[in-house]
DNA sequence: GCATTGTATGTTGCATACAATCTTTCAGCA
DNA sequence: TGCTGAAAGATTGTATGCAACATACAATGC
């Protein structure tokens, strides 16, 4: 059927549409994937699927196995910590910079985006992903800083992952306190507060996710040798 | 001719070819690389060379431009220094979680590479591009944190297209120096210290840069809209 | 003279056919 | 019964042909 609008290339939608499903926690980790069946069930050649693959299997989503085909990557316990570590950095290392650059296109769009945030229906998990992530986005960008953006962006992706995986939506009122104060301190433009805040806020996650995944044990699986 | 040893697949070797040819400075920013050129002169086909060119304009260093054609990536100076901020973080952190978890078999690695470094030819830049890439490689393996080692080692291509561009290869004793005391905190144990280090080597190393950067001009080009 | 449109060209983007490689299975044999 | 090995099957990896797209330039109408 192929029937993506906003992409301009195949390839990309064929990514787009992956990358969604992939997120979404649809396809479970483990799961092999062949490239003719996607291209048959998409309705597109091999070629552009193959393309989207190798994309999804460098940013992490996807493990390549030689001659052999593409898995659904799972996620260990050490991973997701690993990865919150390195995302406190960087996100506290982003809002220290936001702070020190903020002006008023900058505090209005991190209102808009804590609003936006709030209105999200609580029962919609998706959404609120996508929406926490919007914000953490939203701080990496304002940081000025074009190289940690990016990365941020490309621990994203994982993040989510882990949150889908765990289903850490994290909607408690505590979350939201939390979100705001990061907006207050950048707004006000106090470096140290934000990347306080900020730091403060990685760390409560992380320990949700913890507690997650030791007490559902392995769970997410899918990394044997 | 297409003899690549090494690579399982020829995918691969036009990649680690193409590679190589762009962190040499070989290839010179601005320029157009043409699939049909590529594939011709290495005799293969376009779909490994089409592969290859995907991957590394996912990893920065070339840009594509649709139904166009790819150039090779150019840096601003806003970059280079966006690039060093990153990098002073992240590895600062690695040196840290490295002295956490120092052992035997660390403290030898560290010293092996270190006398490595001071064996390489002063006359030899890339070689010295490419040991003082392995130390920081080393240390962000060192950390125990694969999301770090990850991006660490993702931004040291970066690094070492600044200094091939920017003609850093920063030989001096000074640098010696520094190097000699990153690997004595870590293997000390001394968490503060390796930090402390870390960044202080890093922020010289980008001082370096500026100069040569501001003092050249644009130098580096090739991003014009 | 200027703007607009038509056309030529070079490049990527996609589809299909073929080759190489790995895994698995099953027959033969000790 | 367990083991070796070869052949078959399945999947990725590569090559090639064709179509679509973007740009540049020439032609035409105003």
């Amino acid at each position: 059927m192929a029937r993506f609008q906003r992409p301009r290339t195949v390839a990309e939608g064929v990514y787009q549409h992956l990358r969604r499903r992939l997120l979404a926690g649809e396809l479970e980790p483990g799961r092999w994937l062949r490239e003719q069946e996607l291209a048959a069930s998409l309705d597109v050649s091999r070629t552009p699927v193959r393309e989207a693959v190798r994309q999804l299997a460098q940013e992490g989503l996807l493990v390549i196995e030689a001659n052999r085909g593409v898995r659904v990557r799972g996620l260990t316990l050490e991973e997701a910590v690993a990865t919150y570590e390195v995302r406190e950095r960087l996100e506290s290392m982003a809002a220290g910079l936001a702070a020190r650059r903020v002006d008023a296109a900058a505090r209005a769009a991190l209102d808009e985006q804590l609003a936006a945030m709030n209105a999200v229906d609580p029962a919609d998990q998706a959404e609120h992903v996508r929406a926490d992530d919007a914000f953490h986005g939203l701080v990496a960008r304002l940081s000025g800083n074009p190289v940690l953006q990016e990365l941020v962006e490309r621990l994203s992706e994982r993040v989510m992952r882990v949150k889908v995986l765990t289903r850490d939506v994290n909607v408690s009122a505590f979350a939201r306190e939390q979100h705001a104060r990061i907006v207050a301190a950048i707004g006000a433009g106090d470096e140290a507060a934000a990347e306080a805040a900020m730091r403060e806020h990685i760390r409560t996650n992380l320990r949700i996710v913890e507690e997650r995944l030791a007490g559902a044990g392995p769970g997410a699986g899918g990394e044997e040798a």
